[in-house]
RNA sequence: GCCGACGUAGCUCAAUUGGCAGAGCAACGGAUUUGUAAUCCGUAGGUUCGGGGUUCGAUUCCCCGCGUCGGCUCCA
C-alpha cells in the first residue's frame, strides 16, 4: 500500500503501481475528469505517471494558474502539430506558455499570412477532435538528437545539445506528431476545448537580433470557451481604452512625423490635466519637505563622461552636438544636475537630507519599432528628486518615500500594489557592508509600512539596491511607474561629500527616485485605467453650462462666470441647436457634469445638472451645485 | 534596427478582374429658437503617404523610401 498526502493534509492509501490519474480518480470523479496533470512533491508531473513511493500529491485542474499553463503549451503543441500537418517543411522550435496565452517558433520558407492561420486553427480543431493520448517517452540524448536531425529539426537538436548532462530528455507524442518537451503535458489533445490564435509576428531565434529570424504564432487557450470568450471581451474593452484612441478623440495629444516619432505634442485639454497632475505633485511635495530644482536639457558632453552615462547608457542616448567646437549632450537623465547643485558649495552633516525633485524632461533613444503612444517615446518628463542623506538616515528616508509613492498612486486612482526589492547583482560597485546595509534598511522600510514584497535576489542595478512598485488597473493590469533607487556610484565618480560630526568628509547616500515614473506614460495609463472618464479634479472640463434656447444666454453666461470665479473648469455652450445635440456632443467628451439652463432655471437662479451617468437631477440652486462640484473637486473622486 | 500587416477628405471608412475617387460625421453658408445622446437644406473639401516603374489607363500591379500598427525576455 502506497500513501499519498492531499494539500488538505487528509491521505489516500492505493496498491501499488498506481498513477496520478487513479488516484485523482480515487478522490472524486469529478477531479479525475477535470484533472491535467499532478504535482508530486512540488514537481508538476502527467496523469500517467506512475508512482511507487510515499509522497505528497496534489491534483492539478485547469482553474489553477498551473493547470492553465498546462493547458496552454499543449495547445502550442497543438498548433505546432497542427503546422506540421499543413506546412511540412516548417521546422519547429520552441513554443511555450506565456502570459496570455502561448506561442510556438517556426522556421519557415515564407511568412505565415493570416489565411494561414485561420486553416491552421481549423487544423488543431480537428486534431483536438480526435482526441489523440499525449504520451511522454524518454530517449537518450544521442537517440534523440539522431531522431530530430534525420526528420529535418536542426533547432530541436541543438537545444537538445544544450540540455544539462543527467537531465533525462523527455519526448510528447501526440499522433504522428513528436516534439521535444519537459512536460507535463494534458493526457489528450481531446482536452483542449477552447483556444484561438491571435497574430503572426516576427521573431528571433533565441530573441537575439543577430540570429535568424523566426514566425512567431501567437495564441490564447483557456479551459472552456466562456474563459475564452471572458478573454476577448478583455482584449476588447482594452482596445476601446487604448490612450492612443482615446487621445485622439478627447483631443488630449498627438505625436506626428512632422516633429518626429516619439516626441509628444500635449494639446491644451492634454495640457489642461498634466498641470492638474503637476500641481498636485508639487503640493505633495512640498508636505512632503522637498525643495524644487530646473535644470538644463543639455550639457557639455564631459559631464556625462564624468557620470558614466557615456560608458554604460550610451546605446539610449541621442548623438552629441558641437557648440563652439565643444560637444554636448541632450540629457537621458536629470541626476547629474542635481549633483552639481550638491556640489556647488560644501555641505554638513546638518544639511542633510535634502530632497531635490524636478519634473525633468529627458531623451533617449529609442529604436523606430519599440515607440508606442505614449509608452514608449524618445521625449518625456520624469517625475524625478534626488534625496542626498547619510548612511544612518536610508531606511526613514525610504519608508518616507514609500509613504509618498503610495499615497500618489492612490490619489491617482490605484490601490492595489505589488512591490519589488532588488538585491545585489554580481558586478556591483560599493562595498559588501553597504549593500547589506541599504538592503536591510530598504527591506525593513518595506515592512514597516506593512506591506507586502517580493524579493528579486540580484536583481538590482550595479550601483544600488532598488525598490519597484507595480499598480493594477481598472482591467487588471499591472504596470511599473514607481522606482526608489541607491546609488553609490555617482556620489563616488561625482567626489561629493558632506562634513560629518566627526569634521571629517564623508560620502553621501544618493537616493533616485520616481513616482509617476514618465509623465507621458503616466498619463497614457490614466487614460486607459479610466477609459477617459476622468474623474472631476482631473478633467479638462469639469461642467458645460448649455442652454435651451438663445433666451437664456445671459443666465447662462453668469452662471458660468460663478463657477469660473470659483477655480472650476467650466465652458458655457450658447450655440443655436436642440438640447440632445448639444448633450450627445457633450456626454461624448465625457464632460462630467452638465448643467442644463432653460425658462425654470433661469427663473429660479438654478440649473438641472445631468451627471456624467445621465442622471438628471433637477432643479438646483447655483449655490448648491457649486458647492457640490468643490466638494467632489476636493475630494478628488 | 529586423519580420509581417497597413497607409484614400480634419475623423471613421467605401471604391468589381486596372477604367471619371465616394459616403457619414466634422467644417462653412442658410433655415430652424428647440427640455436631456444626432433638425433640415446647401457649399466646399483629395499630390489616394512620397518617389520611380509596368500599362492606352494605376487608389488597385511591381520596386525603393517614409510612417503607423502587431511582434522581436519569458528558455525543450
Amino acid at each position: 500500500m502506497l500513501r499519498f498526502t492531499l494539500p488538505d493534509g487528509s491521505c489516500k492509501e492505493l496498491p501499488a503501481p498506481v498513477n496520478v490519474a487513479a488516484i485523482a480518480a480515487a478522490i472524486g470523479t469529478g477531479l479525475a475528469r477535470a484533472a491535467v496533470a499532478g504535482r508530486v512533491n512540488g514537481e508538476l508531473v502527467d496523469l500517467e505517471t506512475r508512482l511507487d513511493a510515499d509522497a505528497a500529491i496534489e491534483i492539478i485542474t485547469p482553474a489553477t494558474p498551473d493547470g492553465l499553463e498546462i493547458v496552454r503549451h499543449s495547445t502550442s503543441h497543438l498548433m505546432a502539430h497542427a503546422v506540421k500537418e499543413l506546412f511540412p517543411g516548417a521546422q519547429v522550435t520552441i513554443g511555450p506558455a506565456v502570459a496570455d496565452g502561448f506561442y510556438y517558433d517556426f522556421d519557415y520558407e515564407r511568412p505565415f499570412t493570416p489565411e494561414d492561420l485561420v486553416a491552421i486553427e481549423a487544423r488543431m480543431e480537428e486534431i483536438a477532435n480526435r482526441d489523440l493520448p499525449v504520451t511522454r517517452h524518454l530517449m537518450e540524448r544521442q537517440e534523440a538528437m539522431d531522431w530530430f536531425m534525420a526528420r529535418g529539426e536542426r533547432y530541436k537538436a541543438e537545444i537538445i545539445a544544450e540540455i544539462p548532462g543527467g537531465q533525462p530528455i523527455s519526448l510528447y507524442r501526440q499522433g504522428e506528431f513528436m516534439d521535444l518537451c519537459r512536460g507535463p503535458h494534458v493526457p489528450s489533445t481531446g482536452r483542449l476545448k477552447a483556444f484561438k490564435l491571435m497574430r503572426v509576428a516576427g521573431a528571433y531565434w533565441r530573441g537575439d537580433s543577430r540570429n535568424k529570424m523566426l514566425q512567431r504564432i501567437y495564441g490564447t487557450a483557456f479551459p472552456d470557451k466562456k474563459g475564452l470568450s471572458a478573454h476577448l471581451t478583455l482584449l476588447e474593452e482594452a482596445a476601446k481604452r487604448d490612450h492612443r484612441k482615446l487621445g485622439k478623440e478627447l483631443d488630449l495629444f498627438s505625436i506626428q512625423d512632422d516633429a518626429g516619432g516619439g516626441l509628444v505634442l500635449w494639446h491644451p485639454m492634454g495640457a489642461r490635466m498634466r498641470q492638474t497632475i503637476e500641481e498636485q505633485w508639487r503640493q505633495a511635495h512640498r508636505a512632503a519637505g522637498y525643495e524644487f530644482l530646473f535644470t538644463p536639457h543639455m550639457a557639455n558632453l564631459d559631464l556625462w563622461r564624468t557620470s558614466g552615462h557615456l560608458d554604460f547608457y550610451r546605446e539610449s542616448m541621442f548623438n552629441p552636438m558641437t557648440v563652439d567646437e565643444q560637444s554636448y549632450q541632450i540629457r537621458p537623465m536629470n541626476c547629474p544636475f542635481h549633483i552639481l547643485v550638491y556640489r556647488s558649495q560644501i555641505r554638513s552633516h546638518r544639511d542633510l537630507p535634502l530632497r531635490w525633485a524636478e519634473l525633468g524632461t529627458v531623451y533617449r533613444y529609442e529604436m523606430s519599432g519599440v515607440l508606442h503612444g505614449l509608452f514608449r517615446v524618445r521625449g518625456f518628463t520624469q517625475d524625478d528628486a534626488h534625496i542626498f542623506c547619510r548612511e544612518s538616515q536610508i531606511e526613514s528616508e525610504i519608508a518616507a518615500i514609500l509613504d509618498l509613492t503610495l499615497q500618489t498612486l492612490r490619489t491617482f486612482g490605484f490601490d492595489r500594489f505589488e512591490i519589488n526589492l532588488s538585491t545585489r547583482p554580481e558586478k556591483a560597485v560599493g562595498s559588501d557592508a553597504i549593500w547589506e546595509k541599504a538592503t536591510l534598511a530598504l527591506r525593513n522600510a518595506i515592512l514597516h509600512h506593512g506591506l507586502e514584497y517580493r524579493e528579486d535576489a540580484g536583481g538590482g542595478a550595479f550601483y544600488g539596491p532598488k525598490i519597484d512598485v507595480k499598480i493594477t488597473d481598472a482591467i487588471g493590469r499591472k504596470w511599473q511607474c514607481s522606482t526608489i533607487q541607491l546609488d553609490f556610484n555617482l556620489p563616488e565618480r561625482f567626489d561629493i561629500g558632506y562634513i560629518g560630526e566627526d569634521g571629517v568628509r564623508h560620502r553621501p547616500i544618493m537616493i533616485h527616485r520616481a513616482l509617476m515614473g514618465s509623465l507621458e506614460r503616466f498619463f497614457g495609463i490614466l487614460i486607459e485605467h479610466y477609459a477617459g472618464h476622468f474623474p472631476l479634479w482631473l478633467a479638462p472640463v469639469q461642467a458645460v453650462v448649455l442652454t435651451i434656447t438663445e433666451a437664456h444666454n445671459d443666465w447662462a453666461t453668469e452662471v458660468g462666470q460663478k463657477l469660473r470665479a470659483a477655480g472650476l473648469r467650466v465652458e458655457t455652450d450658447l450655440r443655436n441647436h436642440k438640447v440632445s445635440y448639444k448633450i450627445r456632443e457633450h456626454a461624448m467628451r465625457k464632460i462630467p457634469w452638465l448643467l442644463i439652463v432653460g425658462e425654470r432655471e433661469q427663473a429660479e437662479g438654478a440649473v438641472s445638472p445631468r451627471d456624467r451617468h445621465g442622471k438628471d437631477l433637477g432643479l438646483m440652486h447655483v449655490d448648491e451645485i457649486l458647492h457640490r462640484l468643490l466638494q467632489e473637486n476636493a475630494n478628488r473622486t
